[in-house]
RNA sequence: GCUUCCGUGGCGCAGCAGGUAGCGCACGUCAUUGGUAAUGACGAGGUCACGGGUUCGAAUCCCGUCGGAAGCUCCA
């Protein structure tokens, strides 16, 4: 089921709604801002006293009643202009919406209070409206500031699109990796263990490893080459690279600074690990590009509440590499790192479920990245070039860019329409002349060489976490864990059951059932399981020497042999 | 980390004006050998997340801790 569209219009009524029936109830109230999209409409509110879950009926019941009454204009003015409007005739309160405008502002006369919206709202009142959520934001998204109160809510015209929003949100459920990642076994947490450390249990591992051999195929193809390094590390590595001063309070540190001689660490990343690798031996300009790769393991203490599922843990594995280049090859390894990742995007069938973003630095914000300003418009320009060379749509993201360096983001939504960073190619042009990197060029010259990190297939646990929501569980078939079973319609065939999983066995994943219980019932118990293909045998099969088969989705395929079968699907990673 | 909500057997839930736990699915045993999405009978499984308090008595009320969810903030 596809998302609820939302009608933006009816939102910004629900929004004007909400604000005039929590002023209503609530006079001392101090209002926030306010918001339509595709989760509704919310507002932040300044409450004096707490208010909880349980007053939003209470809120709700007002919102009707003010519905009822409300009259509405829809005005070609200004906010300026309404404002001077209701200057002379009482006391309006200014509702400032973020959105999209459309060149008009609502404005809601409530009694002796009125609202007015920079924002376009419908003509009619909403007739069904529902506050969905209370929580915290903070003022101006600052967690610096003070945490605001905000409601969420939906409105509609009938009862049916109610319903139908309530239909779409049991849907998410259904769909979300966290719950139908435990149900169909892939992985558990455990308190003992912790929080953001899951534990992925026998199927789950073996979806991993399937990727992960395909892209470690994939990349050993494109001229990478794969190592290993050490999870842990001498803090020394840090504080060179910059980590330490930036992000020493999102790392694991083992030991004491003030008490003990030497630090250690979790490795919160693999670059320092790589650029120690090129800098073990000399490089000539001819050996450039080197593109070492690693499925490296990386861990960050994450706060509490950001934890999620597979999406956001402490310990994730990193399909990771890092590319020491000339200057002159920047562009072609971005190409090619783009090209990769556009490979594997198909191959999954995920292309129109992400987007890329250009990640651009702040000016403004000092703290956050390495102070050249000329680098950051040099290297900026370079993968603006690469994108609009490629003809690829972008949006472009200041503030968003890794402190060394731009970057483009491949960029995807969860079932909650939360956003995410997928993929990353990044651009540095500082971590290799922090460590001192060089290459000898034609000259005999020492030269600093570029730096590109990128993740071509992210972390395994999120983009695991991704394609299991994209596909409801159902995996294509080369990654499903257990991709067919076979089963007989008695135990008479138990033999038979034998011989074809014996058969198969090797040639693709495969389970055999030999319970006895039906075979409609077994049918449907790993039809649940998503198994792809379901085999049954009876006598009828094992005299023509054949198999029946159905599919996860209860599709009858007929009876045919096992070559037939094999051109069903792709029980194999795809390659180019 | 902050806000709100939640925590009863593997999963989904009921029980909560306080009187030491129930249902469905799953699981086990037996019977059934059935031609395509739930055969039947019997049985096992829970110190109601943990700790403390109130009470003659707490799953139920109060406090704290841990864990889960969504939102906010953050994500090298």
């Amino acid at each position: 089921m596809n998302a609820v569209e939302l009608n933006e219009e009816l939102s910004g009524f629900g929004a004007l709604l909400l604000a005039s029936a929590v002023k209503s109830i609530y006079p001392t109230v101090k209002l926030g801002g306010g918001s339509v999209g595709e989760f509704g409409y919310y507002f932040d509110f300044e409450f004096s006293v707490p208010v909880k879950t349980e007053d939003l009926s209470k809120i709700e019941d007002e919102m009707k009643r003010l519905g009822k009454r409300a009259e509405v204009s829809v005005m070609e003015k200004t906010k300026s202009e309404a404002v001077k409007l209701f200057d002379k005739s009482g006391e309006p309160f200014l509702v400032e919406l973020a959105g999209t405008r459309k060149g008009k502002i609502g404005i809601v006369k409530l009694g002796n209070t009125s609202v007015v919206a920079d924002f376009a709202i419908c003509e009619k009142s909403p007739s069904v409206v529902k506050l969905t959520q209370i929580t915290g934001a903070y003022w101006k998204g600052d967690a610096k500031n003070k945490m605001l109160t905000r409601i969420y809510g939906v409105a509609f015209k009938s009862k049916d699109e109610l319903a139908k929003y309530h239909e779409w949100q049991e849907d998410i459920k259904r769909r979300d990796h966290n719950k139908i990642g435990r149900e169909l076994e892939y992985f558990t947490t455990d308190p003992m263990i912790g929080q953001g450390l899951p534990l992925i249990l026998p199927k789950g591992a073996r979806i991993i490893k399937t990727l992960q051999r395909w892209v470690e195929d994939e990349e050993e193809k494109r001229g990478y080459m794969q190592v290993y390094t050490p999870d842990l590390t001498k803090s020394d590595l840090f504080k060179a690279s910059g980590h330490w001063t930036h992000y020493k309070d999102g790392m694991f540190v083992i030991g004491d600074e003030r008490l003990d001689d030497e630090v250690f660490a979790l490795k919160p990343m693999n670059c320092p690990f790589h650029i120690a690798i090129y800098k073990s031996q000399i490089r000539s300009y001819r050996d450039l590009p080197i593109r070492i790769s690693e499925t490296g393991k990386q861990y960050r203490n994450e706060n509490s509440g950001e934890m999620h599922g597979l999406t956001r843990v402490r310990q994730y594995t990193l399909s990771d590499a890092h590319i020491f280049c000339r200057p002159d090859q920047v562009q072609q390894i971005f190409d090619e790192c783009l090209q990769l990742t556009d490979f594997l995007v198909r191959s999954l069938g995920i292309q129109d479920r992400i987007w890329y973003r250009f990640s651009k630095w702040d000016p403004n914000n000092r703290e956050k990245y390495i102070d050249n300003k000329e680098a950051w418009e040099k290297s900026e320009a370079v993968i603006r070039e690469v994108l609009v060379r490629n003809k690829m749509k972008f949006v472009e993201a200041a503030d968003e860019a890794a402190f060394y360096g731009p970057k483009i983001d491949i960029q995807a939504k969860n079932v909650y329409g939360k956003e995410d960073t997928l993929f990353t190619v990044q651009l540095d042009f500082a971590l290799a002349e922090k460590f001192g990197l060089s290459y000898i060029d034609e000259n005999g010259q020492k030269i600093t060489p570029f730096l590109v990190h990128r993740a071509s297939l992210g972390a395994y646990e999120r983009t695991f976490a991704f394609l299991l929501e994209h596909f409801a569980g159902a995996l294509p078939v080369w990654l499903s864990p257990t991709q067919a079973v076979v089963m007989g319609i008695t135990n008479k065939q138990d033999d038979y059951v034998d011989e074809i999983f014996k058969n198969l066995r090797g040639k693709l994943r495969i389970e055999k059932d030999i319970r006895a219980e039906k075979v409609g019932y077994k049918i449907r118990e790993h039809s649940k399981k998503k198994i792809p293909y379901l085999i049954v045998v009876g006598e009828k099969e094992r005299e023509e020497g054949k198999i029946s088969v159905r599919t996860r989705e209860g599709s009858d395929l007929g009876t045919m042999n096992i070559e037939e079968f094999f051109g069903l699907g792709q029980f194999n990673a795809p390659t180019e």
